[in-house]
RNA sequence: GGAGGAAUACCCAAGUCUGGUUGAAGGGACCGGUCUUGAAAACCGGGAGGUCGCGAAAGUGGCGCAGGGGUUCGAAUCCCUUUUCCUCCGCCA
């Protein structure tokens, strides 16, 4: 949600950003919003002097009780009554306009960084660097289910009579793989001074409608039946409604905070779940970084967050690269996004494992973060990026450290969360 | 899950019984000063408070006492409801 002042003030601005999303159909809104604020202040001046004027009646009314002045008490109480028949349609018609004006705004989308690639969509995006070399071996790379399976990794049988489709058992090493996995990237992180939290894995619907809208909740948010509770689908949702209302101290930012949190998705999108591996699935495990901080400072924090996620994976012998996100391609809400992809040498090509953005103020806009600063308050800007989800990160280590004979090795960096062990076969 | 108690601003806290000079007192924190080598403590002084309007500004008004409803001319105060916390009981890794 971006400022209504910045449509009130400089609309032009706005629109000029609608066309670089190529949204041009949100074109109308600007002007739409314009009216509709004008209508709603001017039926808030109007209802506020009528608040006003009862305000004073009533409180005269007050005295002459005391005094025992009866008749003129209840002539005064009339008037008021009259003054609330008309607040009555004044505040209806003010609160729907509120809502609509509200609604339009979360539909206008935040100002792009002016280093965003201008583009279309996902087609568009740029490929900025690589970090290692994208090496084809001469042997040929499975699926990488079929490697798990054939060193005892996977059970999908089971799962699928368990929980049906999406969901795996990891066995053995692949399953202890994936947990050092985790443990060096959540390790990791909190060398680089992030402080390490385990958050609520369910959150109220209030929380949820904070951090999405409706159509992304519905296509991915399990709802605990008979509760208002919904498992969350990253710890994201956690990690920024715990700021949600309130207000931080300056000398307290930056908040950098990483999260270990199992994902639930329904997954319910274009794509659908795949129905071999452990691609796109509906429970995962995620260590994810947050920040909060001021405003001058999100870009350089932008930047040191994804290398993190790349330094992790070049320490696990995965080459990577970051992809920008183009105008278009672009969620609403972000000023700026990247994806980190790894290289998959079976598919020779790269697949999205993490992906990093920053939402200048506009998220802490919509959930009312803020902070006391000396000059009033203000709104942090909010950044999160994957550190490494385990379903995702397993392919990509897998493939890329799978030798010839079926065996995998051991990143050196894992094998202390491995019990020391250099292969896996 | 049961029985009680509680929620007031950045923090602490008065007010709630008995609705109306409450425009939410008073502290702390904060800022300035005295004292001090410097600080702390103590003392003296200060004006803001969350949010949305109007105004060039000085100002000025609305809302706001956990959230949402209601009663009333008028609600922090009365009623209903949701949530959270505390004490005790029960259950439990």
């Amino acid at each position: 949600m971006i400022d209504i002042n910045l449509i009130r003030n400089n609309k032009e601005l706005v629109k000029e950003n609608i066309k670089k999303k190529f949204q041009d159909n949100k074109l109308p809104l600007v002007d739409e919003i314009i009216s509709l604020d004008e209508k709603v202040r001017t039926l808030k001046i109007e209802g506020d002097n009528l608040r006003q004027e009862r305000n004073t009646i009533s409180s005269e009314i007050g005295f002459l009780m005391r005094e025992k002045k009866i008749d003129e008490a209840n002539s005064k109480k009339n008037h008021v009554i009259e003054i609330n028949n008309k607040l009555e349609s004044i505040e209806k018609e003010e609160n729907e306009l509120s809502e609509q004006l509200k609604s339009k705004m979360m539909r206008v989308p935040n100002i792009i960084d002016s280093s965003v690639p201008i583009g279309k969509d996902d087609s568009e995006n740029v490929e900025v660097e690589k970090f290692g070399e994208p090496i084809v071996p001469d042997y040929e790379i499975p699926y990488h289910a079929d490697i798990m399976l054939k060193v005892g990794g996977l059970d999908k049988d089971s799962s699928g009579r368990t929980s049906g489709n999406g969901f795996y058992y990891l066995m053995g090493d692949i399953a202890r793989l994936s947990t050092a996995m985790l443990s060096y990237a959540r390790d990791y992180m909190i060398n680089k001074g992030f402080i390490y939290c385990i958050p609520p894995f369910m959150i109220r619907s209030d929380v949820v409608s904070g951090v999405m809208s409706f159509e992304e909740m519905d296509a991915m948010m399990y709802k605990i039946e008979g509760e208002d509770l919904y498992l969350i689908g990253t710890s994201e949702h956690s990690m920024i409604g715990k700021f949600k209302g309130q207000i931080l101290k300056e000398n307290n930012l930056p908040i950098t905070m990483t999260s270990y949190s199992p994902c639930f998705r329904k997954e319910v999108g274009a794509h659908g779940i795949e129905e071999r591996g452990i691609y796109r699935v509906h429970q995962f495990e995620k260590q994810e970084m947050i920040v909060l901080c001021k405003p001058e400072e999100s870009m350089d924090w932008y930047n040191k967050m994804w290398k993190y996620t790349v330094e992790i994976f070049r320490n696990m012998n995965i080459p990577v690269r970051q992809l920008e996100c183009c105008s278009g391609d672009l969620a609403d809400l972000k000023v700026k996004s990247c994806d980190i992809e790894a290289w998959s040498p079976r598919q020779q090509k790269y697949f999205e494992v993490g992906s990093c953005s920053t939402l200048g103020d506009a998220q802490a806009r919509r959930l009312g973060i803020r902070v006391k600063g000396e000059n009033g308050n203000y709104y942090p800007h909010t950044l999160n990026n994957t550190v490494l989800a385990n379903t995702r990160a397993l392919i990509a280590l897998i493939e890329n450290n799978y030798q010839e004979d079926g065996s995998i090795i051991v990143p050196e960096v894992l094998r202390p969360y491995m019990g020391g062990k250099e292969i896996i076969k």
